[in-house]
DNA sequence: ATAAAAGACTACTAAGTCTATATACTTTAT
DNA sequence: ATAAAGTATATAGACTTAGTAGTCTTTTAT
C-alpha cells in the first residue's frame, strides 16, 4: 500500500502521513520498500499490534500527567512529596484503567468492530 | 484561605492560581469573599466534589480524541463513518474506563489516600 | 544507462494551547 | 479613607501539533 493512496483515501496530507508512517516503521510495526512498486505493509500480525503501542509512538504518554506516566515519566517541579501525593495516586489509577483497555485492544479487534454500529447511548 | 497563601505554600504563581480558582468558583465548587479578610473556601463537602468535575473545568475533555468526548464532543473532519469507526469505539472504551475512576474519586478520597505511601510497583 | 517512482530525512512554518504576567476594577474591613 | 483581597480582561512567551517544502536515496522499468 502506497502513502499516496492512503493519503487520498483518508484525506490526510501525504507529507504529514509520511512522518507518522516513518515513526511506525522505525518502531518496527511497518515494513517499507522504496522505489517503483514500493510502499508500506504491516510488519506484524494485526492481532499482535496493540493500540497502546501505536499511541505511545504517535502521541506519547498514556497518563494525563507526566508524574503518573510509566514510559514518559517526569517529576512535578513543585511537588512536595510524590510518594504520598493523593492526586498522583488517582491519576495512576486512571492511567491503569486506560492502559488495560489500550493494551487489550489490537488492530485486529478494531477492524472486527468496524462491522458493528456504535451504541448511541455511548455518545 | 487566601490565594496568596496557597500560591506560596504550593509554589504556584499567584496570578496563575487566581485564574484557576476563579473557574472553580464560577462553576460553583468554591465560595469566595472579597475585601480585607476575604479568601476562598470550598462550597461543597469534599465527599461531593469529584475529580472528573474538576478536570473538566480546568483541563476540558476526558477522552483522548474529540470524537469520543461526552462533554466536549467534536466530529473528526475527515471521518468516513463515525458510527462504525472502530478506532472511535476503542477510544470510547478508554474514556469510559477513565471516567469510571475519575467519577468515583472525590476530594475526600484523595485526602484520605495522602496518608498512605504509594506502591512502588505502580510506577 | 537512464528516467521515473517511491520512500527517507531534515528543516521550516503556522496555528493553537498552555503557562504566566500585567493592569485596572470592585468589594470589604478597619 | 485606606489597605486588603478577589474579579476580569488582555497580553506575552514558550511549547506543541499540524502541516509544508525540498532534497536525498533506493528500486524498478525500459
Amino acid at each position: 500500500m502506497q502513502i499516496a493512496r492512503i493519503a487520498e483515501e483518508e484525506h490526510i496530507p501525504k507529507k504529514f502521513l509520511e512522518q507518522i508512517l516513518l515513526d511506525l516503521r522505525n518502531a518496527g510495526y511497518l515494513y517499507s520498500k522504496k522505489g517503483a512498486g514500493g510502499g508500506y505493509s504491516l510488519n506484524k500480525d494485526p492481532k499482535d499490534i496493540y493500540l497502546v503501542d501505536i499511541l505511545r509512538i504517535t502521541d506519547g504518554p498514556i497518563a494525563m500527567v507526566p508524574c503518573a506516566s510509566l514510559k514518559f515519566y517526569h517529576r512535578c517541579e513543585e511537588c512536595h512529596d510524590e510518594v504520598t501525593c493523593g492526586i498522583r495516586k488517582a491519576f495512576i489509577d486512571v492511567r491503569d484503567a486506560s492502559l488495560k483497555v489500550l493494551s487489550e485492544t489490537s488492530i485486529a479487534n478494531i477492524i472486527e468492530r468496524e462491522k458493528t454500529a456504535i451504541n448511541p447511548e455511548a455518545i
